[in-house]
DNA sequence: TCTGAACGTGAGAGCGCTCTCACGGCGAAC
DNA sequence: GTTCGCCGTGAGAGCGCTCTCACGTTCAGA
């Protein structure tokens, strides 16, 4: 072999290196890096001419060290896997809260824990402080992360409202009213046998979809049906095995609000295997407006929810819970939109 | 207000005060932490307790600064919003990768530029020495960052062949591989007109699945007929485009083998609308066997690709390119496998 | 002219850890 | 009995940064 040798790696300028260029001291070169307004023009200029002629970056380490920050924060995303890698919901929240993040010069650290050996490691690392808050995506209602968290005073959001008492930051996206839209559109168009199929009962999204199904027959004046509400588990699975459930049961039915797409993509193979045709015979709903809303056949009405914006408020309210630590718990609930497609297309057949 | 006066959150205990609780020094405490062999056996326990009793955990910050490690690792993700966002295969990837890091007691930046700016906040953090190795996925053929990275001598694993010369270490599905057996599947249940729906010319992950579609026609002593072959993007959108030029231009064609689901999926909704049966008119492979994939109508044969493990070998690449700077690079290539499904079921019809 | 506030700058401590080196004690070898 | 080497331990330096405090200069106000 030849003299390969791998010369020595990145050769990273330090603070001292730029004030002596600078003919400056340490603490003048930290000022300028840091944005501090007690520094003259001139050497400021100074100083900024050293650092880019070394190309120096602040060695976060050393920073972090002294200032007790990490300048980053923690994403968990606690699912299990079928969710996680069919719901395209997961890449869009991320990309939201990374580009949040970006903005304010903040790393973001992912945890996936997936066993409970897992998940304890996770604690431990949340609270050691490691990071200067947590985004916690997707827990379901029994989850002892937000509790653990809070009383240990790490700073963090919570991405749906939580189901227990834990008084906690959150971002959630209106789920009741997003499901009474698609409900009364339902119901709009003469539709008067709308089933629905649920999410999972411990998760809160589910129970307020289901509420806000219950609302739109409210305010139609029309009667719950129990009978007409089948328990899903957000997967299509779950839908098809709820759809079939739904047809056996109560075949009259003309329509269906399914609390999420996949369990609509499902519900629609399953109308369609049974000779019903969509929208004419069974109109169908579904939740999320998530890609697959696009390829079906029919294509799929559904409830849209801004997604990335939901990642981005999150990313505001953390900032902030971090700025003044013990402040009042906020929340922040953004708004759905009915998108409607082929599957509630039309008026229903009389 | 009452008197809420948040306690100054977590006191964490420093190496001192293990060390002064156990009664030794400071060097022999780190000794137990990090897991000397030159520790006895009744001091390493009584230098347990202590720790246990403190609840100490190190911090990362100080260790890193006299370390130079960050114990972390960068997951670059480069992939416009439309793939990202319709494609299981970056969560299933990230989740690999978590995984793997998990067990290694890494942690994972993620980071997703979006713009150019972006891009160069990225280039900086990652030469800055923030983190020890860079998993970069996805890249397109004429990405710089690979280059850089590599001139900067920061470890790097790329995802996918590189096109061009940079010599780094990779990982890759065998694309080629895949295509042809799906290509084979079609030719042997009697297609003998099998047009494809390729990739985008720009990624090497599109130019091993057409080059897999010539090998498997060349197999069968076929010859390659360039008008049954048609560019598409991997994307719905084009997929649905390719299609329809296919159908227009090659309306014989009985076969059609697409490089992703998603283009698959819009392929099957263009012969729907022209009247095509499948599989018994046009047969159809798709590739990436994504979730879609069983939500089609019919439902879609695909190239299944280990994605998980491809993850995984990443980080392993990774930490053997930290552990051993300038070494020969290496290159994984994982194979794939056929999953049979309704759409393209049966013989050809004759 | 003197006082003192305001401002820009430097000196130096110290964040919590690792790691080198020195040292004392003990057993094996002569 | 002496020497040597090994093993377990402690002392102390130093990683790169921030931040407090002190100091010198300038300038307005009396």
């Amino acid at each position: 072999m030849a003299q390969v040798e791998p010369s020595p790696a990145k050769p990273v300028a330090t603070l001292d290196e730029v004030a002596r260029i600078a003919g400056v001291s340490r603490a003048t070169v930290s000022r300028v890096v840091n944005g501090s307004p007690k520094v003259s023009p001139d050497v400021r200029r100074t100083v900024e001419r050293a650092i880019d002629r070394l190309g120096y970056v602040p060695n976060r380490a050393a920073r972090s060290l002294v200032t007790r920050r990490s300048d980053s924060i923690a994403v968990v995303i606690t699912e299990p896997s079928s969710r996680l890698f069919s719901d395209p919901f997961f890449p869009r929240l991320v990309r939201g809260i990374s580009a949040a993040l970006s903005v304010r010069d903040l790393q973001l650290v992912l945890l996936m824990p997936h066993d409970g050996d897992d998940e304890q490691r996770t604690v431990r690392y949340l609270t050691a402080g490691h990071v200067d808050g947590v985004i916690l995506v997707s827990l379901h209602g029994d989850d002892p992360l937000p509790q653990q968290l809070t009383t240990r005073r790490v700073p963090l959001v919570v991405l749906g409202r939580p189901t227990r008492g834990v008084d906690v930051d959150f971002v959630d996206a209106d789920n009741r009213d997003g499901a009474r839209r698609a409900t009364s559109h339902l119901i709009d168009r003469g539709n008067r046998r709308v089933a629905t199929i649920t999410g999972p009962r411990d998760m809160v999204a589910g129970l307020d979809r289901l509420a806000g199904y219950r609302d739109a027959l409210g305010d139609a004046g029309l009667e719950v049906d129990e009978g007409l509400i089948a328990t899903g588990d957000f997967t299509q699975a779950g839908g098809e095995a709820a759809m079939e459930r739904l047809l056996r049961d109560r075949p009259d039915l003309d329509a269906v609000f399914c609390a999420s797409d996949l369990m609509a993509s499902a519900a629609l193979g399953v109308l369609h295997a049974a000779g019903r045709r969509v929208p004419d015979d069974v109109a169908v709903v579904g939740y999320d407006d998530s890609p697959i809303a696009t390829t079906t056949r029919p294509t799929l009405s559904s409830v849209r929810q801004p997604i990335e914006e939901m990642g981005r408020e999150m990313v505001h309210l953390l900032a902030g819970s971090i700025e003044q630590a013990g402040r009042v718990p906020r929340r922040i609930v953004l708004t759905t939109e009915l998108i409607a497609r082929a599957s509630s297309a039309g008026r229903a057949m009389p």
